[in-house]
DNA sequence: TTGAAAGCGATACCAT
DNA sequence: ATGGTATCGCTTTCAA
């Protein structure tokens, strides 16, 4: 590391005192064109950065909020991160983002230096409320698709329900009786999803019977949708965890010789990329950013932050080519 | 706003002094339990959060970069923030992230406010460079995939002579003789890759004599394909300027129903998703963060920047599904 | 266990 | 046009 070189070493340098420095270094008027140039050589020459802390201290406030993403390659989180990212900007605010790597202790590291960093954070969060507490003590947190226990968090959250009651019905509207389910791989226990989907099944007086887990990726997909129509060759229709994992499914089937129904969740533009493009189940990510940052300005600011639906998202169904 | 709290105001509404606050906050020993519990009552109370900015001044140094992308909803984009996020959580530093949305006053505006908040800057610039240094002058500024005229830039360089290269004698060595390109939208001029193209072409005697220009997205490729082969329609082969316009001429190629080698540019993970899997002349993205973030670490520590080829990233043909 | 005082690096106000 | 001094909010010696 190089020496730290503060405003007094330039001063010192270039025979003037600090204010002068300052003042050259911040087109302020009132100083001598040689002095100011030679404030300015003076600087260079050290290499001379002002410290962001010591300005800070003193200059009106720049608020800047911490981002927690789990997976920013993940389209749908590049999505909310992008959806955030301009909120933010609308605000002026600086936005520090953080990759945890969907594992818990990057997740803590980030944590450990986050609280020094920010005003408040948002995002996605898995560790243990008291231990989120801990690390940010006093400042704003909006926790994403998660509800927290404590009052202490704001929360923003997903309620898919509607959407994929909207997209079993669509199925069944078109004739698909036998409609199977690629949920999240099985360890992670069974999803919300597909309890909506358990749901908008029984609606229609329909078991889901044909649930396989898949791994969140395009090959996930397809080795699950494989084993699926393996146990279950009568299948028509299937509606999946995620659309990474639809597209794998649609690709499987492909190949398979198997006209099938695929519907998604997410929503994301990848989806219009395939051929078919995918129906799916989607969440407005734009929303989802926005609003959590919207929650975080309230909090910040000290106003009456949003409550009940007003921190809700809900998914849509969004017929495109695959259903 | 809220008003500012400060540790004094908590002191005093805990009947103690600031040191005995900082120490109850910041779980130092030499302190009475239930001292501590009042002045953290206290503090919770005011809603007092540290200055980050005192605080800041205060410990050690925490560094920060801003890392300025136009486009995070780009896939390429994406993977290359992802990259330098992650390579600078390996050095502990945090990552403030701007979207400049491509547009020039976004970028202005970014410049403007990103000097006090960042050690080092690193990313794509359009500005002049007499602008860039005016906002960042005396710290480290690390550009990507542009040639700085002044010394006072370092510049993270793309090369895909090469790749390119080895893109049309792949073709070439299956049989394809009439190979077309889709260059990006005319009105930005011809593109360094219509170069590398060209001369590839040269190469094996060949004219690069069909070139339409797309707009970036699936359906630019998709409309740029179709009115390239109005023209030509003896093409075999296409090369294009970036992996989303290919997967746009691909789909196009099927649906006109036409036999058609695609290769694209950049090497996305996305070019994965489609079927078939796109060839493409891939950069490595997460070099180009990497690398990014290594310079501004030495130039940010004084050492010896890279300098020369350790500075270019070159392209390199991933040879897949589509040719 | 607690408090007083010094100082981090910069800017602003008030003299000169 | 330039410099002295106070000050921003916090942590860190050093005493008590």
């Amino acid at each position: 590391m190089s020496q730290k070189i503060t405003i007094n070493d330039v001063a010192r340098a270039a025979g003037v005192s600090r204010q002068t420095v300052s003042r050259a270094l911040n087109d302020k008027g009132e100083i001598d064109g040689e002095t100011k140039q030679r404030v300015l050589d003076a600087a260079r020459e050290l290499g001379y950065r002002p410290s962001r802390f010591a300005r800070g201290l003193v200059r009106p406030d720049t608020t800047s909020i911490g981002l927690v993403i789990p997976d920013l390659l993940n389209p749908f989180f590049t999505e909310v991160a992008a959806a955030a990212l301009e909120a933010a900007r609308a605000r002026g605010w600086h936005v520090v983002v953080y990759d945890t790597a969907a594992s818990l202790t990057e997740e803590r590291g980030t944590l450990e230096v986050i609280g020094s960093q920010v005003d408040a954070v948002v995002g996605y969060f898995h560790l243990p409320e008291t231990e989120l507490d801990q690390h940010t003590r006093g400042m704003p947190v909006v926790l994403i698709d998660r509800e927290p226990h404590s009052p202490r968090f704001s929360s923003i959250r997903i309620d898919g329900a509607r959407g994929v009651r909207a997209a079993v019905d669509h199925l069944v509207a078109t004739g698909h009786l036998r409609i199977g389910m690629l949920d999240q791989a099985a360890r992670t226990g069974l999803s919300d999803r597909y309890h909506w989907f358990r749901d908008a099944m029984a609606a229609h007086g329909l078991a889901p019977d044909a649930v396989t887990g898949a791994a969140q990726s395009v090959n996930g997909g397809a080795e699950a949708l494989a084993e699926l129509l393996g146990h279950r060759p009568d299948l028509t229709a299937v509606f999946t965890f995620n659309d990474v994992i639809a597209i794998g499914a649609l690709r499987a089937a492909r190949r398979l010789g198997r006209e099938l129904a695929v519907i998604g969740f997410d929503g994301l533009q990848l989806g219009t990329v395939v051929d078919p493009e995918l129906t799916t189940v989607a969440l407005d990510t734009r929303r989802i950013g926005a609003l959590a940052v919207e929650q975080a300005a309230r909090l910040l600011a000290g106003a009456d932050p949003l409550a009940g639906d007003d921190l809700v998202v809900q998914a849509a169904l969004l017929l495109r080519e695959s259903a």
